[in-house]
RNA sequence: GCCCUCGUAGCUCAGGGGAUAGAGCACAGGAUUCCUAAUCCUGGAGUCGCAGGUUCGAUUCCUGCCGGGGGCACCA
């Protein structure tokens, strides 16, 4: 990685300093080195003596300038630097040698796909917890969302070293499924043209009337006088999470384990827990309830964990959930959730640390909600009226790779708005496009140069004829895509390689209308060749990251 | 009332203790005898919500306020 070599350096001569008495150690470990946004201010930058100065009650230039020295002595003739100086309020402006860029292209080459990826992660078991939508109904564009992002987080972590298990939570039992059931039932005696009566709080949705539909053409009006809701339930459960699966698979997702809340009181966990929180003390009864005192835990209110009724409430098999986690052995645990559910977390962590067990190993990555705009105008969703826009629909109306992309348009933080008439576009400005057509367009490059018998392999490209600024700055920003995943990957994420892609892409683009790949220069040919063929690498690997397409032709 | 989150160009959003704050869309104009014009180039636009504080330096960190969203159930 070159700017770990740049950073090496810096140290160096950081230590060499301290060792002559240049400075002392205190700002060890505080300065940064980092790409400058601007051209004209190096490849990269410290801002080593300002921090040094801010210590030390000194110039900064001064220090600047000794540092300059530094990194010019210790760098001896094969230095990286072709230029440093002292820049602004005292930044060193470092200029690396053009061979250090070129040599990326070989190194791509090498490594193929392996290019970027890491190994950071060191084979640490982590648990990425995603969609969890029990089986009521299809998933909304929030669910869309919340898949499509956690199943980039898990592809950042994998290229990162991680060994990721992909992880659905689901409860099949419960009120939710009751009402399921009676909805179904109500659907198919209605069907029958029998009387009926809907739940008040029911699941409206379309769907429920083709369960039942199914239901009466595999039994006919067998389940007429059934007073279980049972076989109703079961039923649509089936149909239901067959329907989810199959979105997830269009989306490309697919989990290692399904995790059924159920079986963690089949397994007596739930009332461990209870029994646990109770011999420290944490749970008490009050009006017919059970609470767990998380006051104690620093938390603003206890919270009721067996309802009156003798049911838990969501909090106990979400504590008995975690804690099965640290003790199937996992090193990280990231739950993937929607804003809504932001206020379990606190009760969740409190669990886990009360049942002695390290709440910092959980990172809960909590993304906010999802518009859909149509002609400029919000398309209004309600779940309860079933109205709402399913991903299936999304996907039917713009297809994986777009509903993919634009799910990783934004930071998870941020509410997105997605935007229906860009979506849809065919062309032009939809920036789904607009980076795959880099890809094509670099096959296309490759496919007519070998019908010229242009070969990138031919003989050893002369990289060095590869000085033109844009070629510098795609040689600079493929370069980058290690620590970026990296950073990426560390900070879950994936944003941020749309962002990369769609830099990439535009810097090809600007790239190809101003200079010719394959032209009359067969040695110029071969080394742009080679650059062209490093970048589809690198744009088809990034592309993967986020599982989005790398077309060979549009 | 309390908690979380966001507030950056007309719109949608990146960025982030430092050097002239970025992209896409929208708008206006231009580019192809030649590797895909699903492309490129040029143009304007912002008191980085407001007010304090920390700092050599704040749009970035802290506090308060204002505004959008979400939460504060014996729903999940």
């Amino acid at each position: 990685m070159i700017k770990a070599q740049v950073r090496a350096k810096v140290d160096q001569c950081f230590a060499l300093g301290v060792e002559r008495g240049l400075w002392g150690d205190a700002a060890a470990g505080s300065y940064a080195v980092e790409e400058p946004k601007r051209a004209g201010q190096g490849d990269f930058a410290t801002n080593l003596a300002m921090v040094v100065a801010g210590r030390e009650k000194r110039n900064p230039r001064e220090i600047a300038a000794a540092l300059v020295e530094l990194l010019t002595d210790a760098a001896g003739g094969d230095s990286l630097f072709a230029k440093v100086e002292v820049a602004g309020p005292g930044f060193v402006n470092c200029f690396l040698k053009p061979q250090v860029w070129q040599a990326v292209i070989p190194e791509i080459k090498r490594l193929g796909a392996g290019f970027g990826r890491g190994t950071c992660g060191r084979g640490r078991k982590v648990l990425v917890e995603f969609v969890s939508a029990n089986p009521t109904g299809p998933l909304s564009v929030g669910h869309g969302r919340q898949a499509v992002l956690g199943d980039a987080i898990a592809r950042l972590l994998e290229a990162t070293g991680y060994a990721v298990t992909r992880e659905y939570y689901y409860n099949d039992a419960g009120r939710q499924m009751r009402v399921l059931g009676e909805s179904t039932r109500a659907r198919y005696l209605e069907l029958l043209g029998l009387p009926f009566t809907f739940p008040e709080d029911g699941y409206q949705g379309e769907y429920i009337r083709e369960i039942a539909r199914a239901l009466i053409e595999e039994r006919g009006d067998s389940l007429k006088d059934e007073s279980d809701t049972a076989p109703f339930t079961k039923k649509a459960e089936e149909v239901i999470f067959a329907d989810i699966n199959n979105t997830l698979a269009r989306l490309g997702i697919r989990f290692d384990s399904y995790y059924n809340e159920h079986s963690l009181y089949e397994n007596g966990l739930v009332d461990d827990v209870v029994a646990s929180l109770r011999e420290k003390g944490l749970v008490y009864e009050q009006e017919g309830a059970v609470w767990f005192k998380t006051t104690d835990l620093g938390l603003e209110q206890d919270r009721v964990i067996i309802k009156s009724t003798g049911e838990p409430t969501y909090r106990l098999p979400d504590i008995a959930y975690h804690r099965e986690k640290f003790r199937r052995g996992f090193d990280w645990m990231v739950n993937v959730f929607g804003s809504d559910h932001i206020a379990t977390v606190p009760d969740v962590l409190a669990g886990v640390r009360a049942l002695g067990y390290d709440e910092g190993k959980v990172t809960p990555v909590i993304h906010q909600f999802v518009t859909l705009m149509r002609d400029g105008q919000q398309v209004k969703m309600s779940t309860r009226k079933a109205n709402f826009v399913t991903v299936e629909e999304l996907l039917d109306e713009v297809g994986p790779d777009v509903t993919r992309f634009f799910f990783l348009m934004r930071k998870a933080d941020s509410q997105l708005e997605f935007d229906l008439d860009l979506a849809t576009k065919q062309s032009q400005e939809n920036p789904v496009y607009y980076v795959q057509y880099a890809h094509a367009r670099l096959c296309s490059i490759a496919r007519q140069a070998a019908e010229k018998g242009v070969v990138a392999g031919d003989g050893a490209p002369d990289f060095s004829l590869l000085i033109e600024e844009e070629e510098m700055a795609l040689l600079q920003a493929m370069a980058g895509l290690p620590s970026l995943l990296e950073n990426a990957a560390l900070a879950l994420e994936p944003h941020r390689i749309v962002f990369y892609l769609q830099d990439l892409a535009a810097k090809f683009h600007g790239y190809y209308n101003r200079h010719r790949i394959v032209g009359d220069d067969p040695a110029l040919s071969r080394a742009r060749l080679a650059l062209a063929d490093a970048l589809r690498q690198v744009l088809a690997s990034s592309l993967v990251l986020i599982g989005v397409g790398a077309p060979e032709s549009m």
